[in-house]
DNA sequence: AGAACCTTGACACGTCCGTGGTAAGGTTGA
DNA sequence: TCAACCTTACCACGGACGTGTCAAGGTTCT
């Protein structure tokens, strides 16, 4: 009884019992399980859920961004293959080539954010009312 | 003379037009320009535009992998932030800090007594509408 | 035994991604 | 001049992602 199930770490990290088995198919965090198959989480499990969400909130990340550098991480050849594309005749000297990509990217997160929010509200308006 | 405009060189990479400024906007190839603003196409881009597509289909990438990718390489902090989750215990089945346990029993029953109370209260609010 | 959990599976909904198309307007070259 | 390019900026649309919710059934604890 060292670990909390399901419900109990979402209530704790802040995250849904549903995001949690979301978050566990995503490959990120995979809490063992009881005898009969309930997910006990432990307190690492706890920390590495709180410590995610602050990932993503500071970096505007989205939970498949961090499962492909986790894939990344782990697939040598994938990595090896990128980098090489990466590499091969940087087309054009360094310039400011990230200007767009940064907006575009600035822009996409806003519109999630905006969605979240919206989304957030919503539910806060139908559960208050 | 010696570069390619948009249709011209959608032609001999394979790509449509279309895409390829989808994946100039993604970040990833981006051909100079005229003086009135046509995109113009080197041997560079296109053999980059070639290999790109070899990435994608060998590896079952996405174009916004390579562009997260990319925005990894580029972004120091980015990277070191989720290096830094990555490498903070995934998977530890032993050695709980006392520390940490202690902090998180307490936790555990102040926030879930909260929870709790609060899940009950809008469980309430919201099925006695 | 029964309440209150847990499990997986499926449906739903809104947004994003990848991609094509079209419209309105500027550029090029015969 | 005019056809055939190019530009950006939209609309469309099927599939995937993030998230909630419900159903049917197993588990735990009192």
């Amino acid at each position: 009884m060292d670990a909390l199930t399901i419900h109990e770490a979402a209530s704790t990290t802040g995250w849904s019992a549903r995001m949690l088995r979301y978050v566990e198919r995503a490959g990120l965090i995979e809490p063992r399980r009881s005898a009969a198959g309930y997910r006990l989480y432990g307190p690492g499990e706890l920390q590495r859920l709180r410590t995610l969400r602050e990932l993503l909130d500071a970096t505007g990340m989205t939970l498949t961004d961090v499962g492909f550098a986790l894939r990344l991480r782990r697939d040598e050849e994938l990595s090896a293959a990128l980098g090489g594309w990466f590499d091969t005749e940087p087309a054009r000297p360094a310039e400011v080539p990230a200007a767009d990509w940064l907006l575009w990217e600035q822009e996409k997160h806003q519109k999630l954010l905006a969605a979240a929010t919206r989304h957030a509200t919503q539910l806060m308006e139908t559960t208050t009312r």
